[in-house]
DNA sequence: TGCGATTTAATCGTGTGCGATGTAAATACG
DNA sequence: CGTATTTACATCGCACACGATTAAATCGCA
C-alpha cells in the first residue's frame, strides 16, 4: 500500500495489533478469555479492586466498552462487581478466587509471545518504549 | 500495568492503535468515514478495481469483515461492486468519481498525523519498520 | 439546608473483527 | 461428461470500541 509515511505508520500499527491479537488467540481461547478481557484481568492482578473508572484509565476505556466486558467476567465468575459502599456512584471490581487462580493458569502466555515475537528481550523493550513514546504524543496532542 | 514484557509490548500495541483511531477520528469524521474505510480507500486510491479477496490480503481481514465495511462505501457512492465477467466467484471493487475526488478531500490529513505525532520522518519510518518486523514475525510464527 | 452542577456507570445504536457456516462458480479428475 | 473438491464471497452471531444520552449519587455553594 505505497502512501505517505503518517499512514504507513498507522497501518503498520493497525496490522500488527491484529497479528499480535491473532498469536494469543489460540492460548486465550484455551482459558475461555478474550483479549481485552485478559488485559482487564493483568490490570487487576496488579491491583485489585479497582473501580470502572480506574480499570478505565489504565485501559484508555469508557464505561459503554468496560461495563459489558466486565459483565461478561463476572458471568464466567472470574471477578465480582459492587457499588462502592462509601460512594455508591462507583463500582469497584473485585477478582474472586477462580479470578485469581486464572493467573497461574495463564503464567505460561508471555513466553509463547516472547517466542513468536522472534525479538530479544532487550529489543521488544526498546520498541515498547518507542511505541509508547507515540502513544503519549498523540494522546496530548 | 506492571507484567512481564509480552504483556507490555501487546497493550502497548493495542493502546497506540487505539490512541492513534482517535486522532484520525475527528479529520475522517469531516469525510464521513470510519478509519478502516479510509484504509480501504488508500488501498483503492494506490490500486483501483481490486477484488475483495485482494483488499483483504492488503488489509489481513476475510470476507466477513470487508464485505458489509464495502457495502457501506457502496452505499456512500464511493465505490462500485460488481462481479468479474471472467470469474463471477470475484467480486471487483472499482472507484467512482466521488471516489476518486474523496482522495483530494483527504489530501491534508497525512501533514496532520504527521504534526500530532510530534516526530520526525526519519524516527517515524524506523518505527513503522521495527513494528513491520514484528507483525512479519507474528505472522509466520 | 437546599438545589443546581459535576461525577460515575449504564444504556443504546453503529461499525468493525472474526469464527463458523452457507452458497455458487470454477476446477480437478476419473 | 459428471461428480467431488476447491475457491471466493456472503451471512450470522458474538464481542469489542465509541459517540450520545440517561440516571443516580455526590459535591459546591449560596
Amino acid at each position: 500500500m505505497p502512501a505517505p509515511m503518517p499512514q504507513m505508520i498507522c497501518f503498520s500499527l493497525y496490522a500488527a495489533t491484529h497479528a499480535m491479537q491473532r498469536v494469543y488467540k489460540p492460548l486465550l481461547d484455551a482459558l475461555g478469555l478474550t483479549y481485552p478481557q485478559y488485559l482487564v484481568l493483568l490490570a487487576l492482578w496488579a491491583a485489585d479492586a479497582q473501580t470502572v473508572g480506574q480499570l478505565g484509565q489504565a485501559m484508555q476505556l469508557e464505561s459503554n466498552t468496560l461495563t459489558p466486558l466486565l459483565k461478561r467476567l463476572a458471568a464466567q465468575g472470574l471477578v465480582s462487581r459492587a457499588r462502592d459502599t462509601s460512594d455508591e456512584r462507583q463500582v469497584r471490581i473485585t477478582l474472586t478466587d477462580p479470578g485469581r487462580a486464572m493467573q497461574a493458569r495463564a503464567a505460561h502466555i508471555p513466553a509463547c509471545i516472547l517466542d513468536k515475537s522472534g525479538m530479544t528481550l532487550t529489543a521488544l523493550t526498546a520498541l515498547r518504549d518507542q511505541v509508547n513514546g507515540l502513544r503519549d504524543q498523540l494522546r496530548q496532542g
